[in-house]
DNA sequence: CTGTGTGCAAAGGCTTTGCATAGAC
DNA sequence: GTCTATGCAAAGCCTTTGCACACAG
């Protein structure tokens, strides 16, 4: 077993596109992968920046933001954007996950919780019956107080 | 009947919010909540500005974004973000409406459809019950498209 | 070696802000 | 007359882009 290098779907997924599309596996895209695969919340392209740092001070922030924004293109990574939050951008890992995943954002510590919501596919279906048309794709944020920030 | 001056929920809303606030109509912000009111989209700032020009060409493209943002922030107004557009506000006037209305939006002709959605009740409740803590409002944007373009 | 990726610095798009003047109450 | 709102221009914030050099394949 080779403990440095853990099994990283979204590395994988990454190594993949790159290399069917004429890319490059690089040190810098190494490492944004790494750090964006481990981020259990939903890191801003600064926050990222920020944690890359340490390893690779010299890395730039366009160079996340190329990563990232290439990522998004291939289907890799959502980019989000939370009520009460500046008008930046959140980046999102998809990797593995369902595709149809959502989220809650509580406003007291602004931690993010994903989750399913089978329901939605009813109410997208009593959409396009009242409506017409086709619905593609559903993105739900609730907002409110996590268990820990309600028991306070 | 006087047909120059229809009734205006938001307008009225938001002559109440300013005289309690030690606030002043002046025509600037009439025009802009008349222009509001009418709008069946959802304008961005600048779109506004546009359409208000004609009217009022002296009228400045911040005395517009100051007037939203006051609005949202007394309630009568949301901001919103769609995915897929640069990084723009766009404005949706709540005035009279249902608090908890959602959004469809056509990637075809980019209108926005509003609807109901109650059974996003059960959601709130299934995800409280599975997670703890209090939801207090939910985002919920579908994307597809509208009965229009998909007939074409 | 060839061509893609990176660092750097500058520019871009949307939004906000400081300040002097205009105008509501 | 007093104090809020506006117009204008400048700044701010997040993000993208041009260009020369570095480096993966």
């Amino acid at each position: 077993m080779n403990v440095k290098t853990p099994i990283n779907p979204l590395l994988q997924h990454a190594a993949q596109t790159l290399t069917s599309h004429g890319g490059r596996m690089t040190a810098q895209r190494r490492l944004i992968l790494a750090v964006l695969a481990e981020s259990q919340d939903h890191p801003t392209a600064e926050e990222l920046y920020q944690r890359v740092q340490p390893k690779n001070p010299a890395l730039n922030l366009s160079t996340v933001y190329r990563t990232l924004r290439w990522l998004e293109q291939e289907g890799l990574v959502n980019s989000r954007h939370f009520e009460g939050e500046p008008h930046q951008d959140r980046f999102d890992p998809v990797a593995d996950q369902r595709p149809d995943h959502h989220h809650f954002r509580c406003r007291a510590c602004n931690r993010i919780i994903e989750f399913d919501a089978p329901l939605l596919d009813k109410v997208k279906q009593t959409f396009s019956r009242q409506q017409g048309g086709q619905v593609e794709s559903a993105a739900l944020v609730l907002y409110g107080l996590c268990a820990d920030c309600a028991s306070k």
